[in-house]
DNA sequence: GAAGTGATGTTTTTT
DNA sequence: ACATCACTTC
């Protein structure tokens, strides 16, 4: 039977094995974590554990869907009743059930980052409050971290701590906006993120009944990425397995170094205070340190750089593997110079190591510094993926059509009615809508019921009712029709495909193909084998599926594609090749954490991520110059470049191009001093002759000697040479 | 109420 | 650079 305990390493081995009691294991980056975790579960089911009783917590959905799909290669199809998913799906998923006990319906609609930052900007301007000193961003983060810690409006309205830093920023009124916001999501039958963490727990600690109900069900737990849980989510889960009796199975899984998120209340403190609250129940710790991704050079620079934190739990990260290639380190005068580069360099790998488009991956601080790779990738027709960003889900002609059907099923959603009730134009003006809004408020009626109750000249009345009638025809359909039905209704009778239809322009097309892929991803979803039932298949459950999705979920598995993303979005994830981008003081590390250590070592634990993230090939890049706000600005090259030690660098070739053969130590010499008089940037506009993006590489140990092989060189004699153009 | 203009903030990271 | 938002004018 065990033919999986096979091959795995003590550590692992322990991990796997040791089903019972409190485990915390510390897993280095490519220590095979993943395997554990999933061999663990396996090994569960194997064992008899029932495949209901076992939660398993990770943060993405894609960590999710691996790890179902890699169990279900062991145990096979009992894998699917496994409670696994994220933090957000699996606890979404309880109050669904629980809906009615914290009044709620089971219909409820979930607020995403842009719902409530337009609620938190409707209610600055209702309480009369300044925009410009309460922007909705940092509002919505006081909350959020508010929630995050467990403190209610009540309790912060109380704290003199939490009073007094608003005060200093000039923004005392915070906890009157948390207050209303909290009332006025409710009302809503609205959760936004933090919500569907925070009303679990609260849930869980008003109602025995119901905890003891899931403490008796999930008799193993699991959570991976220990390290970036907040107090909530760790309160939950100890909730749900610390108390008298209980037999304490279950097993953490995190890397203090990885650790991402404080930014967002997550802390370190979880696991060493797990480690504390668990100790008499006889916690082991296991420790996975041999890497099993990264080549020695890697793995070395990757220690090098972590030594550099204060607080960490001791580990030992090693490997067996080969000294490999040196990390590649890269200057360029310009931001877009850099982008050129890198195009240039995936192009080489591309063909000297015959990497395909999938085993390589652009990683950066900020999304926004994906456009001049996007540029360069395109000009050498080579296909790439932007992950995180504007994602699908953001855009605002998918939005339209969800907000349509969030309001469908939820007359008291404020925000799906703001954006939908005049678009496309109806003539009904943000005046109306106001009062409206302020009338359901005020009379605490559904903002459904306020449309037709609130006074307006008989002109708009008769608008107004106008559309009440459409809506309520799709209200009436959508109790019997699916999903994909009622989508495709509502988008012909609302307007919305007539006005997108409308816009000839490039961008215009662009958002119709996306409004078209949206319904098409609905009709995927209705005809998806896991959704059986038509309960399953209607708009509600859609709903909710979807408002957890991030486009890194979408597997588009049929595409060789080069990876673009922010280093967060990489966790978890392992490329043959990586390029670590905009290595720049005040870009990474940010010059929003450059205040204190803290923020600091979470930088580097970033870059520690980053650059651990690679296989075999790690490529380093720095600009000289780069736009920001519109503005060229000069940085000096990151510090965390300067704390790898200069064994493992090799910034002295220049395959592609022959200027710029600094060595390192240049590089680190008068940077801002080289230059000199007012340098116009340049962009390349020139597409290469020879199209070698589809270039397919052959096995390598299909080349024999004495064939004629197709090189670079070749391609670059053949004529291909950029015109410089001005910008 | 719509459309156009100018000012202002925004860029850290995500479920 | 870009988007959003407040303000003006029609």
């Amino acid at each position: 039977m065990s033919h999986y305990l096979e091959g795995l390493n003590p550590a692992q081995y322990a991990a796997v094995t040791q089903t019972e009691g409190p485990v915390l294991v510390v897993a280095g980056p490519g220590s095979g974590k993943t395997r554990v975790l999933t061999y663990r579960i396996a090994h569960l089911i194997e064992k008899g554990v029932a495949p209901w009783e076992i939660l398993s917590l990770t943060f993405t959905n894609k960590a999710a869907k691996e790890m179902k799909e890699r169990i279900e290669k062991v145990v096979g199809e009992k894998a699917n009743q496994i409670w696994a998913g994220t933090f957000h799906s699996v606890f979404g998923k309880i109050l669904r059930i629980e809906a009615e006990k914290i009044n709620y319906t089971s219909d409820f609609t979930i607020y995403d980052t842009d719902d409530s930052k337009s609620l938190i900007n409707s209610i600055v301007k209702e309480l009369n409050l300044d925009s410009t000193s309460y922007p909705a961003n940092a509002v919505l983060s006081r909350i959020s971290n508010a929630k995050s810690n467990i403190i209610p409006p009540a309790k912060y309205a109380n704290n003199p701590v939490l009073l007094q830093e608003d005060a200093s920023q000039k923004r005392p009124h915070i906890y009157k906006i948390y207050e209303t916001y909290v009332s006025r999501c409710r009302k809503a039958g609205a959760m936004d993120f933090d919500d569907m963490l925070y009303l679990l727990y609260a849930l869980f600690i008003k109602n025995e009944e119901v905890l003891t109900k899931y403490r008796n069900k999930f008799k193993y737990v699991l959570v991976d990425e220990f390290q970036d849980t907040n107090q909530l989510q760790y309160g939950i889960i100890k909730l749900l397995t610390y108390y008298d009796k209980s037999p304490c199975n279950i097993c953490v899984v995190g890397d203090d170094a990885q650790s991402i998120y404080a930014f967002r209340g997550a802390t370190i403190d979880n696991i060493l205070d797990y480690e504390k609250d668990f100790k008499n129940r006889g916690i082991k710790t296991i420790k996975l340190e041999q890497n099993y991704r990264s080549t020695h050079h890697i793995v070395q620079a990757a220690n090098e750089v972590i030594a550099y934190n204060s607080r960490q739990l001791k580990k030992d990260i090693w490997t067996e593997n080969n000294e490999g290639t040196k990390i590649r380190l890269i200057r360029t005068m310009t931001d877009n110079e850099e982008g050129k580069r890198v195009a240039d360099l995936i192009l080489e790998q591309k063909n000297r190591f015959h990497l395909i488009n999938r085993e390589i991956v652009i990683l950066y601080r900020t999304n926004s510094q994906s456009r001049v790779f996007e540029e360069y990738l395109r000009h050498y027709n080579i296909t790439y993926r932007v992950f995180g960003g504007m994602s699908f889900y953001h855009r605002k002609e998918v939005k339209d059509l969800l907000a349509y059907l969030r309001l469908v099923i939820n007359p008291n959603d404020e925000e799906a009615l703001k954006r939908v009730i005049n678009y496309p134009k109806r003539g009904i003006g943000d005046t109306t809508v106001e009062k409206i809004i302020s009338l359901a408020t005020a009379e605490q009626i559904p903002v459904w019921n306020g449309i037709l109750k609130v006074e307006v000249p008989p002109r708009t009345k008769n608008l107004l009712v106008g559309f009440v009638e459409m809506m309520e025809v799709f209200k009436q359909k959508a109790k019997v029709i699916n999903a994909y039905e009622v989508a495709t209704m509502v988008a012909r009778q609302s307007g919305l495909l007539n006005e997108l239809k409308a816009d000839t322009t490039i961008e215009g097309q662009g958002r119709l193909e996306n409004f078209n892929s949206l319904l098409d991803s609905i009709k995927e979803y209705v005809e998806n084998d896991l959704v059986e039932t038509d309960d399953e298949k209607n708009i509600s459950n859609y709903l909710q599926t979807v408002s957890l999705y991030t486009d890194a979920d979408d597997e588009k598995n049929d595409t060789d594609y080069v990876s673009l993303m922010s280093v967060h979005a990489a966790k978890g994830l392992e490329f043959k090749s990586v390029f670590v981008v905009g290595l720049e003081e005040k870009l990474f590390p940010s010059f929003m954490s450059m205040n204190s250590t803290q923020e600091l070592d979470e930088e580097r634990r970033l870059f520690y991520v980053a650059i651990t993230r690679a296989k075999q090939l790690l490529t380093l890049t720095y600009s000289n110059s780069r736009y920001k706000f519109g503005q060229l600005n000069y940085n000096d090259p990151s510090r965390f470049i300067s704390e790898i030690n200069e064994s493992h660098l090799d910034s002295n070739v220049n395959s592609m191009k022959g200027n710029g053969t600094e060595l390192v130590s240049e590089a680190f010499g008068s940077l801002k001093s080289s230059i000199k008089g007012n340098f116009k940037p340049i962009r390349q506009v020139s597409l290469p002759k020879i199209d070698i993006s589809n270039f397919v590489p052959s096995p390598s140990e299909n080349i024999a000697a004495g064939m004629k092989v197709f090189t670079l060189e070749i391609w670059r004699r053949k004529g291909v040479r950029d015109r410089r153009r001005k910008r």
